[in-house]
DNA sequence: TCTGAACATGAGAATCAGTATCAACTAGCG
DNA sequence: CGCTAGTTGATACTGATTCTCATGTTCAGA
């Protein structure tokens, strides 16, 4: 549906001065950024790129898993540049700061309880807030 | 600050024919649903009810504990009348359809995890999600 | 290097969930 | 009954994200 146009890409990803825009300012961010963000940065740094095509690129990037990307309480979705390896995200309702977690504990038991259920092709989020150190102080 | 109107409750929390509608259109429907569609079901029903006031009232359940949200991935929130306890969901991506799984050990992990890294106050979700056995038929 | 067709871009309109506004309404206490 | 704080709802608004589509680019092949 929707055929519009925004064509159908045959499978070819093409290099352009916005992707790479893109791709590297979140890359020196660090942290999580949301698109409007992201574009504001860009803008800042004398980069024009469309707010659109800001939004195209982060998700082409996050459908190649070279970005995370979390839904934010408040519904709006962050991204950042991250290890490709499976994590978890432990982050600090204060100040924003994450921190990459690992489980292997966890995997297992979304598994086997998805297992136990009937459930194929499993997938699991895991998200774990707190206040960190540094704003306890 | 906003304080126009819709003032600051003392604390009181009336029933009204609006309320108990949505809550039992709720428990009827057992699985999650959005607001809107809990909306259009009050509305099938001739229960003639403001979205608005939909909304109002599912913050308010949710905010008690006695209906369950869920962030979908496409940013729309999901609401059910739920067990208070502590829980998580194991969704099928394709019909809908909700379990609820309770993991000890997740439990424990997160804590440790969050504890190792300095974090406290912390709060943790959990989403697992896959194809039901039904519609893998 | 030149070409052209597939891809990509962007300005602005369109969507859409959720929130704010505020006058009119009503539950429930006395 | 009468009063008043709590509620409601039509509607305007916000803010994120997607769509539209004419125009600009990339890059493989000649």
């Amino acid at each position: 549906m929707t055929d519009g146009h925004e064509s159908a890409p045959t499978g070819v990803r093409r290099t352009t001065r916005q992707r790479t825009a893109v791709s590297s300012a979140l890359a020196e961010a660090g942290g999580f950024l949301s698109a409007r963000d992201l574009h504001d940065r860009l803008a800042a740094q004398g980069e024009r790129v469309g707010i659109a095509t800001v939004y195209r690129t982060l998700a082409s990037l996050a459908s190649t898993g070279e970005v995370d990307v979390l839904l934010r309480d408040d519904g709006e979705s962050v991204y950042r540049r991250c290890s490709s390896a499976h994590h978890h995200h432990l982050v600090c309702r204060e100040c924003g700061r994450t921190e990459e977690v690992t489980g292997p504990t966890v995997e297992a038991w979304a598994t086997a309880e998805a297992e136990r259920h009937g459930f194929r092709d499993v997938r699991h989020t895991v998200e774990i807030t707190g206040i960190c150190a540094t704003c306890t102080l």
